[in-house]
DNA sequence: CGTGTCCATAGCCTTTGGTTATCACAGCCG
DNA sequence: CGGCTGTGATAACCAAAGGCTATGGACACG
């Protein structure tokens, strides 16, 4: 048998007035009202919770068990109403950060330690996304703000603040003939098979198969890959040679590839993004932060 | 905000089985009353707890927060519930016992022992009451057995089963005339006056007026006594003298008043006592024991 | 012997909790 | 592609719960 907490509120404070009428106004409700669903208890627990005898009201026997027991009951739910507000407040403080890859250069330990500082109830929790979506999670919604390399898709949606410039670099297997290369000019590269981002990812899968770099010369897509395990991978597999940032060449370093700095290309910018229309102070926050 | 206990534990199933078809199974409520009931908990918390993302249904930071919260608010109930049937078991297993005086004779003791072991859950709830009730409670059921003095009003309606015979003494104080005596003839007192219970006693009234030991000769009544402590008192401020039983004279021995051996007049009786209908195995036990 | 206090009951209305039927949507299979 | 299946939400409806006001009956008190 169950019953509505209210009820129990009801019997504590009868139990606490031994007086219907004044727990009633106490708790702002009618005597017939209060004294009804006192009855209902007593039915539900098949037992009197209340001697009336005439003149007096006091407590049974299965009254006074009940009544230390109910406080407990009341307690334990003022603490689980508590702690149900208080992840509300924490995840309020808190923010959904997108990434594609590790972003590396200590940027995630700072953003954390000075996140902290100014919402010291908030987290950041890190979400890997997929190269499927080129905002990192930040075009359907599944993260607040997102560390993005440029050009991503519909870029007016959102704003974004460049945090790393790098040059690019090429990875290609240990036993290809550029290997040993301390450097290339991309022109070396253009009749390479290259890894390609998936088509869902728009202007950063041109990018990153360096396109306008081309003149027009078509690609040879050799793989389609949607993250970085993928992509080494499918390197050492020899499906094809790919183009990372060089900052992603040193976190990123894997037996069986090498990766070298090319010349001839525009450098990557690696950008804090989040939705242009979102202007919560959280997302302030941890902009200013980085 | 309170909420229904009910609705905790649709809450737990349904954070279970993260799908609301089948908790609404597992409770034996329709999936639609379980929705209702899920969003009107939510609307109480003024939160989400679950995310209906189309295909799955997860825990919210709050429905985590919330779980094992609402989890131990059931357990608290049920072990409330669980105190409240211990003691309406021990209720079931205690005896309230009436008394008018002290009864003494170690008798209270052996039986509280004997009880014991007949019923280990149950415990003897002694209840003094006062000589308007002849019958130590039992007239107005707020005992259930009681040790009684014969003769008691309508004395058919109870089973008695006498524990003790004893001579009569009078008490009187001890600058009475008949202080030093070591017995008194009861022809000796016709003239006293004497404390007398109240009328509501009947017949137990007359007889420790003795009434039938007076041939039909009025009796002076000094004052009118409700209990022991009354009858005392009333002796030592000179309002009348009053018989009581030989065993009785042992235990209540007061300064300022003497009790002296009554001879010609009949045997005291002190009996158990219970209602003639109430055929519980708990009165039986304690009739028993005695 | 009124009068006031206090709990119970009766009659009525609104809200709650439940039902069935149906819709909308996603995934799956042929 | 089109139908089937599984799942949650919604609608319409009904019974029960929970509230109120008015009233009754028992008892204490002046």
């Amino acid at each position: 048998m169950d019953t509505h907490l209210r009820d129990l509120r009801y019997f504590v404070a009868t139990a606490e007035e031994l007086n219907f009428t004044r727990a009633a106004e106490r708790l702002f409700v009618s005597q017939p009202a209060l004294s009804k669903q006192i009855r209902q208890l007593e039915e539900g627990l098949r037992t009197r919770l209340f001697d009336r005898d005439r003149r007096a009201v006091e407590l049974t026997a299965a009254g006074a068990a009940l009544l230390p027991a109910a406080r407990e009951v009341i307690r334990c739910w003022d603490e689980a109403q508590r702690a149900v507000g208080d992840a509300v407040a924490a995840e309020a403080a808190s923010l959904r950060v997108g990434l594609s890859t590790s972003v590396g250069r200590g940027l995630l330990q700072r953003a954390r330690e000075g996140y902290a500082v100014r919402r010291p109830n908030g987290r950041l929790q890190i979400r890997q996304i997929d190269w499927d979506d080129a905002t990192a999670g930040l075009a359907e919604g599944r993260v607040d703000v997102a560390l993005v390399w440029l050009p991503i898709p519909n870029q007016d949606a959102f704003a974004t603040r460049v945090v790393a410039t790098e040059p690019r670099c090429v990875v290609v297997r240990e036993d290809h003939a550029l290997a040993g290369r301390s450097e290339v000019a991309f022109a070396e590269l253009l009749d390479e098979p290259f890894l390609a981002l998936p088509a869902a990812a728009g202007p950063l899968r041109d990018y990153w198969l360096a396109i306008d770099h081309r003149d027009g010369r078509p690609v040879r897509v050799g793989a389609t890959v949607s993250n970085a395990d993928e992509t080494f991978a499918a390197v050492e597999e020899g499906s094809g040679i790919v183009l990372i940032a060089a900052g992603n060449a040193a976190i990123y370093q894997r037996p069986g590839t090498v990766a070298i700095p090319v010349s001839g290309l525009t450098p990557s910018e690696l950008a804090l993004a989040w939705r242009a229309d979102d202007h919560r102070g959280t997302v302030r926050d941890f902009v200013e932060t980085l």
